[in-house]
RNA sequence: CGCGGGGUAGAGCAGUUUGGUAGCUUGUCGGGCUCAUAACCCGGAGGUCGUGGGUUCAAAUCCCUCCCCCGCAACCA
């Protein structure tokens, strides 16, 4: 008889810069169901892996001097590094730039142009020329081009086009009719609202603006842009259209597409139409997690709090880190993230309950029993009993929690068990029982229960803190055989005459303040150091390009807020006979007030442009990447109007 | 009025759908215990449930007003 099959995926990342503790995150959550489901009998597929086309890495590592595939391998090479700390067990690991992805990439494009889905049209936008970028009207700023600012003409381009529409309807009916497979249900109410109601457009799914990318055998101009090229990894890592499709027989359509709130739409619209196309079923569940946010908003490198999983893996223990992320952070909200919060945490499950548990436990039995385990005595307490059925009761109910992807209640569950056992030790008082040899039987029956206990824990933890658990397991002194999932169905497999081994602390209690304060410290180096290196140096040019410009001196007359912006202010400036405005995003660190009087730096021939309905006639000259720190003055009073050179 | 989420004990959150004793974790204070990693167990203190008004016998919960915070978006020439 074959075990049931279970195919789990995450998202495929992005590799354009390191993966930070939200990734982690993720991924982790996704290892622990795998896990379980291995643990519970079932033959599991867990892929991840990243998405590596595109303009955006064909951008970074030509600033770097770089081909894109040798920029992405070296990324690549740091998040299977990261996984392999964190004891991510995925299966496959699938990278759209492997050869057996690009080959079914362009099988599937071809299979959906012959059967008409997809079909050669014009895309009609705004064209940024120096960012050779085509933008829909609705992520113009301000009418111009959102990356570089400039300002964007309307163009054609040639591009393939995927109809959506013709497949909405079927999927509407699908998402009506399985109400599992979009979670949590309020994604789904968003989806259903926002995008498939008020009908789908065609989507374009090829570009001829950068070469980043799988090409169309056909028409060579074209590459095939991230949707079909990202998406159809979850079928192209199990061998579909290859030689081989075995795997895509047994584990398509996958059981759980775990993904993250911002990227639901194209998980649950457009891959679920291109599955319709191809004639595949949709996979069983996508669910949409959260975020990690952080005390004083979301993670950004200009903020510094973007957090570093591989340090605090190796500063607290990979398992320390996996319980955290699994237990203080429950997939279906965004939940907050501080080393104060973590370090916490730690001390008060991982050390003080668990960890100390196993400690009391272990050395009870080797003081009282040479180390060996003493064969029970019968069960009188009603503390036993009650003990007793909690036992009982867990396997199924962390099952049931596991299946609704509920790890932070599940290892509640399994921690309310923890402290009924510390509990136990209290009320029974087994050094009292000690004292007495007539209640030698008694001890004995607390201590096993104990064990058996721990026994329980231990296995339960696997699928969540596979070292903690086997290092339970070494301590116990309880054979592999003893410490299945269906050893714990029925309680009392721990067998008498094992003998324990007492061993380190499973985690050593955290010092708060000490920790916290290196941290900092850490965190401000961080900050500090790469700020030189970020910023590549632009193209060499010519005097002749630099004397184009018009630099000149201006003194601040007057300025203003503009309305409805949080950066912006509207200076009025003279120049030597003209006065003229100028807007400039030189907020929050300098206010109207700042600017009057200064005699600042412009370039005075910039061409102007309309700035939330007002003309700017220049720019300010100013020192800062997104934010402005500092504005470039005159170290003696100058007159204004005189030429910079 | 751009869209969305939120404001409940020092901190992090549940409770709001269906009105009826305000709860959990952590921290703090006191006690117990001595098997254990200053750990474990028990108990206490701590809340005008953002503001103001309304409905009701009764409002954290329902209705209205306003304030504040956070995302997204926008903007940063």
């Amino acid at each position: 008889m074959s075990k049931p099959t279970f195919y789990i995926t995450t998202p495929i990342y992005y590799p354009s810069d390191k993966l930070h503790i939200g990734h982690t995150y993720c991924t982790v959550a996704a290892d622990a169901v795998a896990r379980f489901k291995r643990q519970t009998g079932y033959d599991v597929m867990f892929l991840t892996g990243t998405d590596e086309h595109g303009q955006k890495i064909e951008k970074i590592a030509g600033e770097k001097g770089m081909q894109p595939k040798a920029y992405v391998d070296e990324i690549v090479a740091g998040i299977k590094r990261l996984w392999k700390l964190m004891n991510i067990s995925n299966d496959d690991f699938i990278r759209t730039t492997d050869k057996r992805h690009e080959v079914i990439v362009q099988k599937i494009f071809n299979k959906l142009y012959e059967q008409g889905d997809i079909y050669k049209g014009e895309y009609e936008g705004w064209y940024c020329t120096p960012c050779e970028a085509f933008w829909l009207e609705r992520q113009l700023k301000d009418g111009k081009c959102p990356d570089c600012g400039r300002l964007v003409q309307m163009a054609k381009e040639e591009s393939y086009f995927f109809r959506l529409s013709k497949y909405a309807d079927q999927l509407i009916d699908y998402i009506n009719t399985h109400p599992d497979f979009i979670q949590p249900v309020s994604r789904k109410n968003e989806m259903m609202q926002n995008f498939l109601l008020p009908g789908l457009e065609d989507l374009a799914v090829s570009r001829t603006s950068f070469k980043w990318g799988i090409p169309v055998t056909f028409d060579k101009k074209h590459v095939i842009y991230v949707w079909i090229d990202a998406l159809s990894n979850y079928i192209t890592a199990l061998g579909y259209l290859s030689e081989d499709d075995s795997k895509c027989k047994k584990y398509w359509p996958a059981d759980v597409q775990l993904v993250g709130k911002e990227i639901v739409r194209f998980h649950t619209i457009i891959w679920p139409i291109m599955l319709l196309a191809l004639g595949l079923p949709l996979p069983k569940r996508v669910y949409g997690h959260g975020w990690v946010i952080f005390e004083g908003g979301k993670m950004s490198k200009s903020k510094g709090n973007v957090v570093d999983p591989v340090m605090l893996a190796e500063r607290y223990g990979v398992d320390s880190l996996r319980y955290f992320l699994l237990r203080d952070m429950p997939l279906r909200q965004d939940s907050l993230f501080s080393n104060e919060i973590l370090i916490n945490l730690i001390n008060a499950d991982l050390a003080n309950d668990l960890g100390n548990l196993l400690s009391r436990t272990v050395a009870m039995v080797d003081k009282y029993f040479e180390g060996v385990v003493p064969a029970p005595g019968p069960a009188v307490a009603a503390e036993d009993d009650a003990l007793l059925d909690m036992a009982k009761a867990l396997p199924a109910d962390v099952e049931g929690l596991m299946n609704d992807l509920e790890m932070s209640e599940a290892l509640a569950t399994i921690f309310a068990y923890v402290s009924a056992l510390n509990k136990y030790v209290d009320t029974t008082a087994p050094w009292v029982l000690a004292r007495d040899a007539e209640k030698r039987p008694r001890l004995a029956t607390v201590l096993y229960n104990l064990m058996e206990g721990l026994r329980i824990v231990g296995v339960l933890l696997e699928a969540f803190l596979p070292d903690t658990s086997e290092k339970i397991r070494l301590q116990l002194g309880v054979g592999r055989e003893e410490y299945t999932w269906d050893s714990i169905l029925t309680y009392g497999a721990t067998k008498a005459g094992a003998q324990v081994k007492n061993g380190e602390p499973l985690f050593p209690r955290i010092d708060v303040a000490k920790e916290l304060a290196a941290l900092n410290a850490l965190t401000a180096q961080a900050k500090e150091k790469p700020q030189g290196q970020q910023v590549p140096q632009k193209p060499e040019i010519t005097y002749e390009t630099f004397s184009k410009m018009d630099l000149r001196t201006a003194l601040v007359l007057e300025a203003e807020n503009l309305e409805g912006s949080d950066k912006l202010l509207k200076l009025k400036l003279r120049c030597g006979e003209k006065e003229r405005i100028v807007v400039s995003g030189v907020r929050p660190n300098y206010t109207a007030q700042d600017m009057v009087g200064k005699t600042v730096v412009i370039v005075a021939n910039l061409k102007p442009v309309k700035i939330r309905g007002v003309l700017s006639e220049g720019m300010i000259l100013a020192v800062g990447d997104k934010a402005v720190d500092a504005i470039l003055c005159c170290d003696k009073p100058v007159e204004d109007g005189k030429t910079v050179r």
